[in-house]
DNA sequence: CTCAACTTGTTTGTATACAAACAACAAGAG
DNA sequence: CTCTTGTTGTTTGTATACAAACAAGTTGAG
């Protein structure tokens, strides 16, 4: 099968050789996200007070900023699907941590907002969530920390 | 309510002020890392052939690396739950890319591979997969995804 | 050999995450 | 006003991801 006359090495040698470059998985970006996000995981279950997902504090933490605001628009600002939103904040309703009443203005929206033992709760929060990042990022020196951020939110 | 006596005023000034920096979600690391984890699953679904997720991928490809290997094991080298790897066992078998066997050394074992057809879709995928890497990474110079990636890989 | 400790795989339950289809409503062009 | 278009929220189905509890098998200390 060694089909290598003279008349064509230097054609060969000429074409733009496709180097078989190694496909290595755990070199690959995503892979590697999913392990550090699995790691961060990890961490922010270690350190939260209540039973808190790395989610659901995301979306306490935004209407604590927000004060009120529409489901949807809500599930915008936190990066999640209508349908993903609506599962967290049925399940933080649940806890009493989050409550939600009709638009008087539009039928279609429903208004999101804390109830108070939500609010302190995202206050509660706010030092552990500090100290999560922080563990996540331990491994980093403080410039490094920055230039990481600063190209993962190039990527999003 | 404004209580400065000049009697304290000295104190204050010394102790350690508990700067009230602010919490900015959007800057945090899981939150980051949240939203490019899924901007790289839209492109994956976008670019791969066949109906398969990136965490089927990861199995397959590694799969195909090892040649056989125990369920479990399989796991820890993909980063994968036992419940979860046994999940995407179980689908990758509906769709004959894997196939199971009872391992004849020891008895829990459960000895996976690839099936032909398995293989095949193993290669005929390393086209896209270098293309979603390329386009995750698409808003980054060489130079940036190398950091990138070396930072990350600290992080598992 | 025997038993405790460990490993492997399974099952159940909970929580994202998203596609797709749907109903109800809102807004604007005409 | 009417009708089309778009938005909002809901539901269903699929796929990770992991904790916890469990059964079955293996291994090593004694």
């Amino acid at each position: 099968m060694a089909n290598n006359s003279k008349a064509h090495s230097e054609q060969v040698a000429t074409v733009p050789r496709k180097r078989k470059l190694p496909y290595v998985l755990e070199d690959q970006i995503g892979f590697v996200l999913r392990q550090v996000s699995q790691r961060h995981v990890v961490i922010f279950s270690g350190l939260i007070p209540e039973e808190l997902t790395p989610t659901q504090f995301s979306v306490i933490n935004m209407l604590d900023r927000l004060g009120i605001c529409s489901q949807n628009q809500l599930g915008r600002f936190v990066a999640m699907d209508a349908a993903t939103v609506k599962g967290v904040i049925f399940r933080l309703t649940l806890k009493g941590l989050t409550q939600t009443e009709p638009d008087p203005n539009d039928a279609r929206q429903l208004l999101v907002s804390l109830t108070d033992k939500g609010k302190a709760l995202a206050d509660a929060c706010l030092p552990a969530t500090r100290q999560i990042s922080e563990l996540t990022l331990g491994p980093l020196t403080g410039p490094e920390r920055d230039r990481l951020l600063v190209l993962l939110k190039k990527l999003i």
